[in-house]
DNA sequence: TATTGTTATACTCTATAACTATA
DNA sequence: TATAGTTATAGAGTATAACAATA
């Protein structure tokens, strides 16, 4: 692969005046973007991350219920859960109950793979949020949950789960 | 259309438990859809935005380096100017000095659409942050500032205007 | 007849390569 | 030979429709 020939400096420009919400949403990317990258250490994305994270706290769901629970396409869901089965972080197990359905559960690896996820998600915090102290980071903290809390985002649920069109 | 048959009520869960970076994604991510929901009332996308406001502020780039600036590929650059050209929002002006690149200019209509952006701006930042005081308000920003700054992300410029990959 | 998981397919978005006209 | 803008195309990602098994 040929190296960029220019030698990539920053073009001089007059930023253009933003408001709060597009410094939110700047640092929200920005810190997604980090997430991302440091996940691609254990050939994860986000919505595998998001998966196994919600099935660490709620073992046994059935496809549909977790479909809707992070508002993925049950249609989608399948290739995503195929590759972490495939991978032996989830598994199917048949419920007696109804045949249609299984029920998703984390098997050990999984675990420590979400485990792995958690402690990768504190240095990021860290490198992150250099900027702020420690009391400052709690003020910070308080603030966005009021936020989130107060416009109906769902706790724990990323909006960026696809399905932003549908109500 | 039909009309979803399942009348959408929230399933009950256990939500996961989410540090301070998810959080901060997971508020940008909505502030970020708040906008495009609203942006849609004019026609617009995020990046038609982003393009009219650093046009705003830095009249007669070329599309190479605005395409640098943004961080949009130089080929998909054509296409939305193209888009905001036909409904005349901006202009692309020959240059005498080098006739193979263009400058380009709001128009008049161009600088009314990036008032109305503006005032779209306002509206959206009252309801997205009505769960704090103005001085709330005023330290959440110089938080997002600093950690911003610290994070050598581009004043003015989105990370998700893609090429995430690249350097 | 409705629902669960699945497959197939269409559609949009994003990235790369190839082309033209100027330099 | 290199660069600006463009066109064409490939590839990834996302949404919809149709299907088999079960209820």
């Amino acid at each position: 692969m040929p190296q960029s020939s220019t030698p990539q400096r920053a073009v001089p420009f007059t930023p253009p005046p933003v408001g709060l919400s597009f410094l939110l949403s700047q640092a929200g990317a920005h810190a997604a973007a980090g997430f991302t990258e440091r996940l691609a250490q254990l050939n994860l994305k986000p919505y595998h991350a998001g998966i196994l994270r919600m099935l660490g706290s709620n073992p046994g769901l059935t496809q549909q219920t977790l479909s809707g629970l992070l508002r993925i396409f049950p249609s989608q869901l399948v290739a995503l859960l195929d590759a972490l089965e495939t991978r032996r972080l989830i598994e199917r197990r048949n419920q007696p109950s109804d045949r249609r359905s299984y029920g998703l559960y984390l098997t050990t690896a999984g675990r420590s793979a979400l485990n792995r996820i958690g402690r990768l998600t504190l240095q990021l915090e860290e490198d992150l949020f250099a900027a702020l102290t420690e009391r400052e980071k709690a003020t910070l903290q308080e603030f966005l949950r009021r936020i989130v809390a107060q416009q109906g985002v769902t706790h724990g649920v990323h909006p960026a789960y696809r399905q932003l069109g549908r109500r």
